[in-house]
DNA sequence: CTGAAAGCGCTAACAT
DNA sequence: ATGTTAGCGCTTTCAG
């Protein structure tokens, strides 16, 4: 009954069958040079009759595996899925699988998974929002093509794509004063890492706030309650900034998630919003857009960055000493019912 | 300045920095039998030394690649997101990587996924409700250890995991019963295929629902929309049901993206929820415990879910004729603030 | 344009 | 317990 695991076709069998070398089959199989009419369609044929799929991991150990891999920090973050869209986009129609590691959080984790699929031979890395020392990651780009989404700066072996966080922050900011408002307060990630400070979004939203209040001269009213990018960072956030002498009129949190979380808080404090106190979050994930919720946000257009990262991904892939490329897109604000005039 | 791509360390190098065999240093990686603890100690030193990394391609030639492939329907459904996390956090401290692909949706996707992973030679792979032929799964997992989650009716050839929807639907029904409704409509996604109408937890779940409804002697209040389980069609759903001519009490929407989507129909209605309407969900994901939704919703223990997979397939991996095994969770339901007493 | 042959890095028989 | 050797399935020189 049961047959003993019929072995898998190989290019081997495909080149018999074709009467052919199995040379001239793996030259058709990528399109390489040398390789007549005739011969294509032949061999086509035969890996037609016989099924044949290439085994990417005998590939992986000459050329290449075309495999792309994706790290992101939360696979919960709708922001990072809509990078992935782009990215799945884009790859469409060429010959590259996409395949990502389970989110990884922090520095140890994100060394682990990169290592895991360098072992694996990908082609090429995508990676979102990483937060690796600077030094890791240029050493890891110098080894495999990478591109780098969500963080600024540049680097002499990857290439990066970003989303120019300081006008976002701007965008809100200037909305918010539109709107009246001047006790405009601003929830942030807290970080401490130098570089950091200078590459990470989260770092630069809090940057752009500043300026933004200093340009409309409201340099007296800035006020940050420093915790972290999730719900439960947005809920202590705002419980704080609401416990403040004088209660902001608005709170901008510096992801959508973190909006949610002060929502939250703000609904347990009895206040409404925006009638009470408008909110603005930043992603414009679906979660922003939902009806019961329409929380204004910045758009960042995810699928944009992710469709721009794949193509210098596979860029580099074809040509790796190409000059790395920067890659900075510009936000737009959505305004929905979280935010209204003071 | 461009060194020229310093050549990856292998086997070879251990060997010879080691003074001992290639055979050896295998052995000690793979904790194979027939490696004395002076031998282990050296080796280990020699791969810390030269920071040794196995190549999983060079070894998925021979052995295993020690990578789990997961596929899933949909990235942006948070209770997949909980599967992984049982998975991962099951799979924990083995050597195994999990990868997954991006969302697939259809038969066609799945295809290509399923492919995929097997062209790269992954030891095993966890199926999230897939929608494939079950002819087309059986013989996937007769290639490959295969543990298909979310997905009723044994195979011959692969393990399931799967949560009761029968009884998922009966908790909704009999809670709302218990508050006094009795035209209870439902959600369901529309289903055609016969044998998926007995396998889709969909497809049981809107099963579960007659039944419970008829043991409830309320067999002529049974009214289904069937429609997707999407956002839109839950929507699109609660819009049909509300226009009835005499409007349910409540909704049962067959899953939680669903409720959201007729919570949004509801609202454009002018109805409130639950004072005019009783609303609840399934999944119990993160969306449903969010406070201003606060989604009543069966919950199905995503992480057990998971971690059963992950168990189940790593003891296939290791005895690959083990006969099949299923495994049934029974969900339990999350009051919450939609539903209320007539 | 085509094919023979030599590996890629590793594991699994098979010696010793 | 250790080492030797022959591949795994593919790509890549290098001849013809």
């Amino acid at each position: 009954m049961d047959k003993p695991a019929p072995r898998r076709v190989t290019i081997v069998d495909v080149a018999r069958h074709a009467q052919v070398s199995t040379t001239a089959v793996s030259k058709v199989l990528r399109n390489a040079y040398g390789a007549s009419p005739a011969m294509r369609t032949k061999v086509q044929q035969a890996i037609d009759e016989l099924g044949y799929r290439p085994s990417a991991a005998a590939r992986g150990l000459r050329g290449q595996t075309y495999t792309i891999g994706v790290m992101l920090p939360e696979l919960r973050n709708l922001f990072f899925a809509d990078i992935l869209d782009g990215i799945t986009t884009q790859l469409g129609d060429s010959d590259y699988q996409v395949l990502l590691a389970p989110g990884c959080n922090g520095e140890k984790a994100e060394a682990k998974v990169i290592d895991a699929m360098i072992d694996r031979s990908m082609d090429g890395l995508v990676l979102i929002a990483p937060v690796s020392a600077k030094k890791r990651l240029t050493e890891v780009a110098a080894g495999v093509p990478t591109v780098v989404v969500g963080r600024h700066g540049a680097s002499p072996t990857y290439d990066s794509v970003t989303d120019d966080d300081i006008a976002g922050a701007a965008l809100v900011v200037d909305h918010l004063v539109s709107l009246g408002h001047r006790r405009i307060a601003h929830i942030e990630h807290h970080e401490t890492d130098r570089i950091r400070l200078a590459e990470m979004p989260n770092a630069l939203r809090a940057n752009g706030y500043r300026h933004a209040m200093i340009a409309h001269g409201l340099e007296d009213e800035i006020d940050v309650a420093s915790t972290s990018y999730t719900q439960a960072g947005g809920y202590q956030g705002a419980k704080e900034l609401l416990a403040r002498p004088v209660r902001p009129t608005a709170i901008f949190a510096g992801a959508d998630v973190v909006a949610l979380g002060a929502l939250e808080a703000i609904a347990e404090a009895g206040l409404s919003v925006p009638g009470d106190i408008s909110v603005a979050g930043y992603d414009n994930s679906a979660l922003a857009a939902f009806g019961p919720i329409s929380l204004t946000s910045v758009d960042q257009d995810g699928r944009q960055m992710g469709a721009n990262a794949a193509r210098l991904l596979v860029e580099r892939i074809n040509q790796r000493d190409r000059r790395p490329t920067q890659v900075k897109l510009t936000p737009s604000l959505v305004v929905r019912r979280t935010t209204a005039t003071i």
